[in-house]
DNA sequence: AGCACGCCGACT
DNA sequence: GTCGGCGTGCTC
């Protein structure tokens, strides 16, 4: 009996660290076209209900002696082909566990939403979220010359009116599987499965791409900072050609859709059926033929978000992560891991992958990979800086004559881009008779005020309220202080009606990284030095230099830092004087790069300080540990965020990762949400 | 996560 | 006496 069941290691979408044991009957295998098993999409029971998980290793039969808990069964494989390869499976776990991120939900959020099945109890049915086997079409367009029955008339006529739909879609709307078989039978409908589509065509590149000789598609990480986004782009398309002439695929990762969207008008003419697009927002159907075309052919190229980084695709030569340094690599929620990290395994996995992390302002992390002779420089080593020509122009800061200093310096100048880190009309509402801020329920923070609609809103949760007048405890009139992007943007339009003025809170992560203007100005970034994180002075200097490569003219920077290593390098046209600085400075502070930080973040409706000191220090009791390096509990930035009280931890080079999965065990014990951040990218 | 169990307070 | 709120435990 024992023989008839292979025993296979499932990864469940849950919050736990560990996969699960399934029995899977062979005949089960039989008719599968492939027959890898890992890296498949199964159906297993789990506790009271069922779930999809995904096969991670194949066991021997003889250890099911060792198992002292009952094996159950899995109960369908639901697809022809595995979905993710053993590659990209094996590569997953390790990154998993070196972020303490749950591998079944990493797993599971890294595939097409559409293949995310869940089991809905209470109707004793799969929701199978727009997923399609296989797509359903015809190439006839209209009915007349054709002997049918009535009902499949119908149905023909309802396939040409709405061009392509699946399986699924026709039995909801109530054609029967017999109607849909039959057209399927007399060749007037087509089926075509999406999971497996025909090595075919041979692609033929147009005439103006040529290949462009190999120097530039060795295996290397590369640091691209020399050039802006735009000229990065026109020496991708030379790459990709290189990569498609050899029969190989290339990815290229943007920070967001609107970047992407920008980058796929270019190369789309380029690169037309072999260039593909992929992002959260694609239909389902497209996601899943993108997914498993890159997996199961080659000579592609793909561009896509952050999710496009799980799609195991087939001969990858080429890895771009564009803007590298963008906080949207690393998401906050699961996966909770860093993309670059996941490049970085790819290339150590591959024998040939290029490996490029372009920015114009790279993160210190990977300028230090550079130092260490790790990656090197893609093209010459030239600063950015020294080939912008606009002017720089330095004012200092004042509240109160704001106003009149804008109006001043921009009475000559057109096609502007004015940046302020502020978001709202006005910072604060304020009673002045209770000397009391109006702030959130939830967060204990000042509200905004916000126009069109005229709001209150919570800068850290979102939360809107309606705008009130006056106070609500003696009636007395509010004030409103501070301003905002709202305001700046009413009261510059009512000085220069005819002026062409773009006001916005950042350029970093928004469409404008393609958009050049005259005149760019910068309104007070002194704000990101408020906060004594260690990314701070990075984060400065990326909002002084960063505006001033998207200005062809003038660069007006207000601020009142001017002795700030960021714009000593701004203004000498160096960025390397602030990385130099930058690494020495956490070099001697024992930050990151240097030392391997571990944030941790207790989260929980009544929790006290003495709480999670408690738990912590029962935690290092346990397991005794003496070799830790960390500075005691501290408030969050954020102490009290949507109704929770928020203490934080950070440790430092701490070896016994595997032991923060019993503190996490710990904390859940207490209702104590424990968020386990591995290299955080703010500590917030 | 998502479900069930079990212990309390509020209700017919 | 029992309905349901949510704290706690567990998933191969």
């Amino acid at each position: 009996m024992k023989d008839d069941y292979i025993i296979v290691e499932v990864a469940v979408p849950i919050p736990v660290f560990e996969t699960y044991i399934y029995r899977l009957k062979k005949s089960k295998t039989e008719n599968l076209p492939d027959k890898e098993l890992i890296g498949r999409r199964v159906l297993v029971p789990l506790k009271k209900t069922k779930t999809v998980g995904i096969i991670t290793d194949v066991k021997e039969i003889s250890d099911i002696d060792k198992f002292d808990f009952e094996i159950k069964d899995i109960e369908e494989i639901p697809d022809r082909y595995p979905i993710y390869s053993k590659e990209y499976i094996e590569l997953l776990k390790e990154l998993s566990e070196f972020y303490l991120s749950p591998i079944g939900l990493t797993l599971y959020y890294g595939m097409p939403d559409s293949l995310r099945w869940k089991y809905i109890k209470s109707k004793n049915r799969w929701e199978k979220i727009g997923f399609n086997n296989y797509i359903i079409y015809t190439t006839v367009n209209i009915t007349d010359s054709y002997k049918l029955p009535k009902r499949q008339k119908e149905l023909l006529e309802y396939v040409i009116s709405v061009g392509e739909t699946s399986y699924e879609d026709l039995t909801e709307i109530g054609f029967s599987p017999i109607t849909i078989k039959s057209l399927i039978n007399k060749g007037l409908l087509k089926k075509e499965n999406l999971y497996f589509l025909e090595e075919t065509e041979q692609f033929r590149l147009k005439q103006n791409i040529k290949p462009f000789g190999k120097e530039f598609l060795k295996k290397g990480i590369f640091l691209y900072s020399s050039e802006r986004i735009e000229k990065r782009l026109e020496n991708y398309v030379n790459l990709i050609a290189n990569s498609i002439y050899e029969g190989k695929s290339s990815l290229i990762i943007f920070p967001n859709v609107a970047t992407l969207k920008k980058a796929y008008k270019f190369l789309k003419p380029i690169f037309e059926d072999k260039l593909y697009i992929y992002f959260d927002g694609l239909k389902s159907k497209e996601k899943i033929k993108t997914w498993f075309n890159l997996k199961n052919l080659s000579g592609l190229v793909c561009i896509g978000t952050f999710s496009s980084i799980f799609i195991p695709i087939k001969n990858l030569s080429l890895l771009v992560i564009e803007e590298e340094h963008s906080n949207s690599y690393k998401l906050m929620r699961v996966p909770r891991f860093d993309i670059r990290n996941f490049g970085y395994k790819l290339y150590k996995n591959k024998k040939n992958l290029t490996f490029i992390l372009a920015s114009s302002t790279p993160s210190v992390e990977t300028v230090y990979l550079k130092e260490k002779g790790l990656a090197k420089s893609f093209k010459e080593n030239r600063d950015l800086l020294k080939s912008i020509k606009s002017k720089i122009i330095i004012e200092s800061f004042n509240y109160s004559e704001i106003d009149e200093k804008l109006k001043y310096l921009l009475k000559d100048k057109d096609n502007i881009l004015l940046l302020a880190n502020r978001k709202g009309y006005s910072s604060i509402l304020y009673c002045e008779v209770c000397q009391t801020e109006i702030t959130c329920e939830r967060c204990d923070i000042p509200l905004k005020v916000h126009i069109n609609p005229k709001r209150l809103e919570c800068p850290l949760c979102n939360t809107k309220y309606e705008f009130i007048n006056n106070c609500i405890h003696c009636g007395n009139r509010l004030s409103q202080f501070g301003f905002g992007v709202e305001k700046l943007e009413r009261e510059l339009k009512k000085i220069f009606p005819d002026k062409r003025i773009r006001v916005e809170t950042t350029i970093i992560d928004k469409e404008l990284l393609f958009d050049k203007y005259e005149t760019v100005v910068n309104i007070f970034p002194d704000i990101f030095l408020r906060k004594a994180d260690f990314k701070a002075d990075e984060k400065f200097f990326r909002a002084v230099v960063y505006p001033y490569i998207k200005s062809t003219k003038n660069y007006i920077l207000i601020t009142n830092k001017r002795e700030h290593i960021g714009i000593k390098s701004l203004i000498n046209k160096s960025i390397e004087l602030f990385y130099k600085n930058e690494l020495d400075r956490r070099k001697i502070l024992n930050y990151p790069p240097f030392k391997q930080f571990i944030l941790l973040s207790f989260e929980g409706k009544e929790l006290k300080k003495s709480h999670v000191e408690k738990l912590f220090k029962d935690w290092l009791e346990k397991f005794n540990i003496k070799d830790i390096d960390y500075e005691g509990v501290f408030f969050a930035y954020y102490p009290y965020l949507r109704e929770k009280f928020r203490y934080q931890i950070i440790l430092k080079d701490f070896k016994e990762k595997f032991l923060l999965k019993e503190l996490f065990n710990m904390a859940t014990k207490r209702a104590i949400k424990l968020i386990i951040d591995v290299s955080p990218k703010e500590i917030k």
